[in-house]
DNA sequence: ACGCCTTGATTATACGCTTAATCATATCAA
DNA sequence: TTGATATGATTAAGCGTATAATCAAGGCGT
């Protein structure tokens, strides 16, 4: 057997270079080719570069790439909650083999900040997190609650980033890739109403975050004469025997939930009065469950192509990173409409 | 709006030092408490420290402590198919899932080599001789098909890793983590032979690889007198109407495949007869199906203990990371038998 | 008074890489 | 022949931290 070697004395780059017969900055400019490159490569040189780097199995390292400031081709990607989802039909998953994906395509490597997580409660980007990311290019900021002042605090840091689902912190301009819940909801109106329908109630969440907003926009957007549209805002718990009377005998017809449990919690009280889904009122989901829930294929509602987001959400990264002085990439991806059957005509 | 930092100043060591009129050591010291520390500080010192500390923000940057320090505390995982299955119920998952917990419990990041799946053909550490991986202070690999030849050049590199399953080339003493199908196996036999079966049959694939070895010894390793067991190797598309009439007649009473998708062919082919899974013949799954498998649970079956390999092969691998200078650390992890129904008493 | 130990802090260097500032030639138009 | 320009490569200065090697000064036993 043969003696594996005691000392893992890593290749560097000095050894790249003493045995391609060289200075260190030209391998440096071999690994890491800039566009804007002050310094220049022979034909020749590049070769024994190559060469070497071959022989020796070299690999530069990053950590020391990061700190000197140079290119490394690896993308960040922080989640406020595990990143692989215990959970396989999580919402967010799809998200990831889309950035997996554009990765790829890419050619970038993902570096996944378990690490930051080694506190208690919600993850947090700072104080460690923030420090951990400087070793990628960039990230992608993924999950639930990414809080405003963090985002903020991390824009400042001008690290380039980019957050899946749209995030407009005040005196930040920052990168997102969103789907466009506007015209998505707007068109579930446009449905209902060709359907029949008139009296129309959006009911959400009582925390208004941008992506709530833009589906009451949406909501709001298609008023027209002869329509009435509500908008009311309560936690899915508050949706009782009463509120479904109330809201039956205002005359809806139809109802579009911003939140998955609150379309489970609306049709749970229709059923506690003997009615049906969609007979006694119809019901249109306006988002999809969070986590695995064995019946969403019946559920009329709005898809969010997450796969493309998290794909285009690496392509846009990569962009900002390339040219940092741009302006903010804010791209929006359209939602489609799942028919399902709980929405009829009227 | 503002307009973006284009030149970021973090506050940094030195800037804590002067406020607090002390040299960079000291701050380095007081944030870094070692316990064998070379370095020294008074209590007023340190109040001063800690107090400019706070009135400027600061937080060490851990990149650069990473330089300083040698590491760089980021774990590559390299799978040979796409890291994030697109079939969340895959087989490979929960590896993941194990692998992100210990690598969060250990201060960890993951670096996903999804770069080097750019060319075709089954992905390679190597791919084009640069060594990706050497960015990472050791790595995890993960999949069905590492080449012998690719794991031995890895190993010749001195750079740590650990496979999960076992892998053991020629002059390589490789790290691995591994299920205990020797055990699980005789398990089995022993459970059959308590339900009174004496004719047993074993159907493996006829790529004989380690984790199959293994199985096939575990077999064999609980033949006593009064006990037949034979053992047979072919490709689950040659179990056909003839095979099973052959086995049968052979007296045998319970089959034990190394697939699951053997044990799924060999009970299409009872079915075929007019029989049934376990009147005509017991059946139990020596493995788990590698994609998701829409009636998994009815069968007898043994698990592994998916989870808990991926974490501790990230204990592992740090463990050999730390001190490279130890033997390969090889952990064989026991299995559970899944009751399931495919199994009935003789 | 002297050496010796302890405590508290500084200096200097290393970590591995990027890159601006230079420098040395070769090429070439006039 | 002479600058001027292009090409190819080197030097050296960081990036922010950890730490070994030093050093200064005070206390203390003898």
């Amino acid at each position: 057997m043969t003696t594996r070697q005691s000392r893992i004395k890593r290749v560097t780059q000095s050894d790249v270079a003493a045995m391609a017969g060289v200075s260190t900055a030209v391998v440096s400019a071999v690994t890491s080719s800039k566009p804007g490159k002050t310094i220049r490569v022979g034909k020749d040189a590049e070769k024994r570069v190559r060469a070497a780097m071959e022989t020796l199995g070299y690999a530069p390292n990053v950590v020391a790439q990061s700190l000197a400031g140079g290119k490394r081709n690896i993308i960040g990607v922080f989640t406020y909650e595990a990143i692989f989802p215990s959970d396989s039909e999580n919402f967010f998953y799809p998200f990831l083999l889309g950035i997996e994906r554009g990765a790829m395509t890419l050619g970038q490597d993902l570096l996944l900040f378990t690490s930051s997580s080694l506190e208690q409660g919600p993850r947090s980007i700072f104080p460690n997190g923030a420090n951990r990311m400087g070793v990628a290019d960039g990230a992608i900021l993924l999950g639930e609650e990414p809080d405003k002042r963090e985002l903020k605090q991390l824009y400042d840091t001008g690290f380039p980033f980019v957050t899946i689902g749209r995030r407009d912190p005040e005196d930040a301009d920052v990168n997102w890739v969103a789907a466009d819940y506007v015209t998505a909801v707007a068109d579930v109106v446009k449905r209902c109403t060709e359907l029949g329908h008139r009296k129309l109630k959006f009911v959400g969440a009582t925390n208004v975050r941008e992506q709530n907003a833009d589906r009451e926009t949406g909501f709001l957007q298609q008023q027209e004469s002869g329509l009435e549209l509500s908008v009311e805002r309560l936690a899915a718990e508050e949706i009782d025997a009463n509120w479904l009377t109330r809201c039956l005998n205002d005359g809806n017809t139809v109802v579009l939930t911003e939140t998955f449990k609150h379309a489970v919690a609306l049709e749970r009280q229709v059923l506690a009065r003997h009615g049906t889904v969609p007979e006694t009122i119809s019901i249109v989901a306006l988002a999809a469950p969070l986590s695995r829930s064995a019946d969403v294929e019946r559920w009329t509602r709005i898809s969010v192509p997450r796969e493309e987001m998290g794909e285009l959400a690496v392509r846009n990264l990569i962009a900002q990173i390339s040219s940092p002085d741009n302006a903010a990439i804010k791209a929006t991806l359209p939602c489609g409409l799942v028919p399902g059957s709980t929405l009829k005509n009227n």
